[in-house]
DNA sequence: TATATTTATGACCGTAAGGTAACAAATTTG
DNA sequence: CAAATTTGTTACCTTACGGTCATAAATATA
């Protein structure tokens, strides 16, 4: 889109790359939260004047829910490829885990945890993005598990969607929890403990 | 201190009981977060005005760090209590983790959580606050795993502490996954899905 | 009653917030 | 080259923000 409308369109023509904006303003968004950044933040990360923003993207609000909406989306494709890497599903699984987890601490957390807690009780709109995200990988994870269950490699006799629920649970607070902690040493070891706890 | 001192105290009396103020003013940051929360919010929630929160508090931040520091006073009493009901340590545990559960539903989450992921990163004292409540609480949740493992309640094979570690993360992901949720029943089961899976 | 002391109130301050509009600059199209 | 169109830039608007201060009111003490 970026590059050919770029070009093509009549009048004068942008000097910024659209996602290259958003993955900024995301990280900033991120690292500060939505009340916790403002205009002026956004402007000073971005090089960009207001106005160019609010034509771009909309108002602040429709910034972030772009700038969510691309977080979802990058942190997906990176982090689900490394589920795919071997032939069993307990491995994959594992591979999973720790590329979420490294992620979390490298990132200080997740966007999407941040945004659950800060904003999802009162905005809609977040709240149904991040309950279609949720269900996603609720349901990305269940099939992994189901799968590992078939293959013998989870043996404790639980329903796959619940271990997923587990999972998900144990992901948000491990987003949460890395916030907490200089040492992240005793965080590190928290998803391979519970998945030890299945087999 | 608040009845004596206010009976005693030469001046003019003030008109508000200071734990009164604090648990309403706690209830609103709680909801909405520290940058989300306005003075004018303040004001209007407890019946003062700026000056009257200034003398008796001190500036935002400062009211905010009493707030939260009520805040784990009162949660931590409130809930501690309901694991010294039984005989059985595992049935304390059970009692406990039940009752956090039902807590943070019935609030809404936790404001140790919201607070740790919304200002931790970027705000010393509240870390030092939350670091040292979960130090506590994890060897509160350390010692009741080690008793139930003595008692032969917890069969599998790993440390007491690194247990508490995941039911710390899990509780964090619960606080947070509450607020994504219009039915809360998927998640009414995972600590003691988590529990069913140590034996 | 007079004084000291504390609180309550409302006015006030400077700044920053989000957002808008007018205008200049840079293109494509005719 | 001229017109149309889009973007970049600046100035501006209203409101809200956190915070302070002067003053009035209410009490204890002397």
């Amino acid at each position: 889109m970026s590059l050919v409308e770029q070009y093509k369109s009549v009048g004068r023509p942008r000097k910024f790359e659209e996602d290259r904006v958003l993955e900024t303003v995301m990280g900033l968004f991120w690292e500060k939260g939505y009340e916790g950044t403002s205009l002026k933040d956004l402007c000073s990360v971005t090089g960009l004047h207001k106005g160019s923003l609010y034509q771009a993207f909309g108002d602040k609000h429709q910034l972030f829910l772009k700038a969510l909406g691309y977080y979802m989306d990058q942190s997906f494709k990176d982090v689900a490829a490394s589920a795919y890497l071997y032939d069993s599903p307990m491995a994959n699984l594992r591979s999973l885990l720790d590329e979420i987890t490294a992620k979390c601490i490298e990132g200080d957390g997740c966007m999407i945890v941040n945004s659950l807690v800060e904003m999802a009780p009162h905005d809609p709109e977040v709240k149904q993005m991040i309950d279609q995200s949720y269900a996603m990988k609720q349901r990305f994870l269940t099939d992994l598990i189901d799968k590992a269950k078939r293959a013998g490699e989870i043996t404790i006799k639980q329903e796959p969607e619940r271990l997923a629920a587990v999972l998900m649970v144990t992901l948000a607070g491990l987003a949460a929890a890395v916030k907490g902690f200089s040492s992240t040493d005793s965080i590190k070891h928290v998803l391979e403990d519970v998945l030890a706890s299945w087999a």
